[in-house]
DNA sequence: GAGCTTATTGCAAGCCTTTGCGAAAACTTG
DNA sequence: CAAGTTTTCGCAAAGGCTTGCAATAAGCTC
């Protein structure tokens, strides 16, 4: 299993005419193992376990690589920090209130009309759930009256 | 006229308890006086011409303290970079192209409806304009066939 | 499997932004 | 207007991310 893992990865890369090194497989097989949003810095010392010297840039890098393959996905949140997940896992949006941090998960049919409208109307192909929305939770906003 | 907005500047300060600085007027004063977005670094440029020895970080500071005091508004775009506007200039949406870095404005008319679902559904006051809405636009994926 | 080409890596530096801290300036009171 | 209090400022450092570059390693060819 973990050996089919890794060589559907690797076949992932070869297929695009990237080269397969120790670095990539490593970080690619540390973010199918990782369930939910993970930070780089998580990956990051997860890789470092097994492959101390690799270097974070590497796993930027490969992360980038990842999500180009359509095998990883980022979301930038409130704070500025983007959170990784693996594409499988599908895409959705995000809800951060700007009071508590509280992160909603939203199906995304709930932002699929938008998208629609800019589609149509502008021509626009949006990644909606790229960026996380910002606002303000129902419970801070009760506890601000 | 700029005698009267130096004082208007200067008591949004006051009204809320902050104290009047020559970094400060400056710094509104500028930020008043520049139409469109504007990056940090615009600003500072700006500022630095009538007061060289002002720090970046009293920039920061101070258009935090602008936006607090609704004088001021920052988006977040997809390179990272925020941009600011004068409140005045009224909220609106943005579409960037991740491929060739186009901006697009929009009416906020197109993204209230998916707002109004984020409040009623979730009770969430969500600032969507906060973030850009990152995609393809229209040329850039016909140039893609 | 040795040699060659070219992609990839690690490193260092840089960008944008935030933050802790001591020094300096603004307001307040007598 | 001097002294005292409290905010604000400049500076330096740090955080998260990206990028240029020289060294290294992957994959190809024979």
């Amino acid at each position: 299993m973990v050996g089919e893992a890794k060589s559907r990865l690797n076949a992932a890369l070869r297929d695009r005419g990237y080269r397969v090194t120790l670095q990539r497989s490593i970080i690619m097989e540390t973010l199918e193992g990782l369930a939910g949003h993970v930070s780089v810095e998580d990956i990051y010392a997860r890789v470092r376990e097994r492959f101390p010297q690799v270097n974070i840039s590497t796993v930027y890098r490969t992360l980038e690589l990842m999500e180009e393959a359509g095998l990883a996905v980022h979301t930038h949140f409130d704070d500025g920090v983007a959170k990784w997940h693996r594409a499988e896992e599908g895409a959705h949006q995000h809800l951060v209130c700007r009071r508590c941090g509280q992160e909603l998960e939203l199906d995304l049919d709930v932002v699929e009309p938008l998208a629609e409208q800019l589609r149509a109307r502008y021509g626009f192909q949006p990644d909606i759930a790229h960026f996380a929305i910002v606002g303000v939770c129902r419970s801070c906003s009760e506890r601000a009256q």
